[in-house]
DNA sequence: CAAGTTTTTGCATTCGAATGCAATCTGCCC
DNA sequence: GGGCAGATTGCATTCGAATGCAAAAACTTG
């Protein structure tokens, strides 16, 4: 009766192959080791090897001793595939990237990638290049049942709508949706914005230029929406918007185009990324002739590294990226721990970097 | 005697829930749907699931039809990791890169991530702060069972050995070791180095600063020590090496301790990277007033995206990152269908980016 | 040293999909 | 309609580790 599933592992193909081999241990070119291969040579069962590669499982220090040391004579690693059938727990967070050439990102990144790898987890990498492939990716991240996902790219309602159905946990990273119930950690752009035109407007700027980001990115959006939207409060009418994609070569379109605008160059200029403001900077410098700060003030927002180089020392809005990736892998885990807690959403707020490419307080004169 | 194994799922516990519960096929909060559910749904067998779901089995019309039908009603999606443990193909391979801060790697994280994901391919990210942790994270390396790595970073031999001891496809990215047979795809840094050299030479510059990477770079440590070489065999005796770590800053402090060293500016300057050549230059020209390239010449490595911004302009040799990249997939892919195929190692020549930071040819008149 | 605890250990089963083999079905030809 | 080849389907088993349960071993205590 007991002896109906006797089929166990000794009559496996490997182990018959391993047995009829004469003692080579470290056998070569063969396939991996498995926890029974680890008992049998501790003359212990399957059982027993599990346990002592996890933690909080009871197992006499003997015993220990003498799986640990077939498990090293066998240089066996516990195979996370099989750990993650059984427990449902892969380990693995996806984290979606929009774009890596952002200069912003990889620094997310990074962070994102030290904070999960301090706790154990891995991090599967998505990168989006349109926006498009993005149902695709999720039908990856539901096959690879990861525990959660990190999010910094732009999700549909109906997107997040399917992590939810599905139970895994999910962090917006720098994107919020405020009729969402969805958990994200994000920075506080329009206060930071309205910082911004508030410092210039007290200095004294009359002409505004903006450059927006790109129609999709809901950070640019919001920061040139409250810049515009303070500058209307404080009753300029002198403001033009121009729109730009983030990336360098839109920032010296953007100024070339401001100046054609305003027929003159503008007092100031307010970027919705760094990398365009180093733009506009660049080419007002080298397009125009102007001088920074003197005829024009620039601003842009993220403080990337290039934005502190003596060239530009930009005046920026620095986001908190360590505490806000830490905030972002903190929060996932618990949701992780917990699948009933509420979603939350934490907002930092922006470090201002005066720098040295805008007149940001009165002439003291 | 075949009712031995007849305990299937019709009889496991969330089948019974299912079951009893009253028709609620979008089952709120449940547990994942598997190919037994789809299976039931449909009226047909588990296996017949499988292959619907895998390109190359001999499946109906019909049968396909039913069983999609069923599928997308519960909006199944094979589970990756249960696939992987019986076909022991993981689809996944490590990438493990030493520093994203580095501007230069996440254009290569970004490629890579493209390539491998038009093949189907996952992406399990490593990335290094200290380069004590590789062991670590080889560990986990083998837990996953990735089907193949790609790294760039630096390995041990031993490290090396040990993807080969594990069968696990390796191609190096930007190092190689000549006396490892492993897999890799480089630049030649070398070639880059001499032939950036002689332009300097030919133009006739005498008092030669080169700005070295951080003792552990490979890829530094090469194109310091070609520069170094092809200058001595060009009897250039004035010549001076100062340290450095890759970063902006470690750059200022070079031009800085060039002058020191001359006790004038030097008449060329060779960065092992482009970041810190950009931080010479802002050194040369604002703490030191010196005209680019006028007074000195400045060149660097890799091509990154700020080395061509208008206050720049750098001399730099440019890596052909895309086809790099795309080379260390298509190689690694190789690689894990054909276990057996001998270690390969490519070669590209750097671009030559002439910019507008160094005087590359000798003067008109 | 017996009886009662507490710890260790092993057994059997489970996770979810893939696959060799055998059974069944189809279509075709005579 | 019979017979046969080829296509389709289902059955049973497998991958490798985790775990509830019961048996065994190791301690306590009186």
């Amino acid at each position: 009766m007991a002896e109906r599933h006797k089929r166990v592992r000794p009559s496996t193909p490997s182990a018959a192959r391993r047995s009829t081999q004469p003692e080579s241990e470290v056998t070569t070119g063969a396939r991996t080791v498995t926890s029974y291969d680890v008992a049998r040579l501790a003359g212990v069962s399957q059982s027993a090897v599990s346990r002592c590669f996890n933690p909080g499982s009871s197992v006499s220090r003997k015993m220990r001793e003498r799986v640990m040391k077939a498990a090293e004579a066998l240089r066996y690693q516990p195979n996370a595939i099989a750990r993650g059938l059984i427990t449902r727990r892969s380990n693995l967070v996806a984290v979606i990237i929009s774009n890596l050439t952002n200069l912003y990102y990889p620094e997310v990144l990074s962070q994102l990638s030290q904070q999960l790898s301090e706790r154990g987890i891995r991090l599967l990498l998505f990168t989006l290049e349109r926006e498009s492939g993005i149902d695709q990716m999720l039908e990856q991240i539901w096959q690879y049942r990861v525990d959660g996902a990190i999010v910094a790219a732009r999700l549909s309602a109906d997107q997040i709508a399917s992590f939810r159905e599905r139970n895994v946990p999910l962090v917006l990273y720098n994107r919020s949706y405020e009729d969402q119930p969805v958990s994200s950690v994000c920075c506080d752009q329009g206060e930071a914005a309205r910082g911004l035109v508030n410092r210039l407007h007290a200095a004294g700027h009359a002409r505004f230029g903006i450059v927006a980001g790109p129609p999709d990115s809901v950070v640019g959006e919001q920061r040139t929406a409250a810049a515009l939207q303070r500058l209307r409060d404080l009753s300029h009418d002198e403001v033009h918007v121009v729109p730009g994609n983030y990336d360098y070569d839109s920032g010296v379109a953007a100024m070339q185009a401001l100046v054609t605008h305003f027929g003159t160059a503008p007092d100031a200029v307010i970027c919705a990324n760094d990398v365009m403001a180093l733009g506009c900077m660049d080419s007002a410098r080298h397009a125009f002739g102007l001088d920074v700060p003197r005829d024009v003030s620039i601003a842009g927002f993220d403080g990337v590294g290039p934005s502190g180089w003596s060239s530009y020392r930009l005046a920026t809005v620095r986001q908190p990226v360590r505490r806000m990736a830490e905030a972002a892998v903190s929060m996932l885990v618990e949701h992780i721990d917990d699948a009933q807690l509420p979603p939350e959403k934490r907002v930092f707020s922006g470090i201002l970097i005066e720098g040295a490419s805008a007149r940001l307080s009165p002439a003291a004169s």
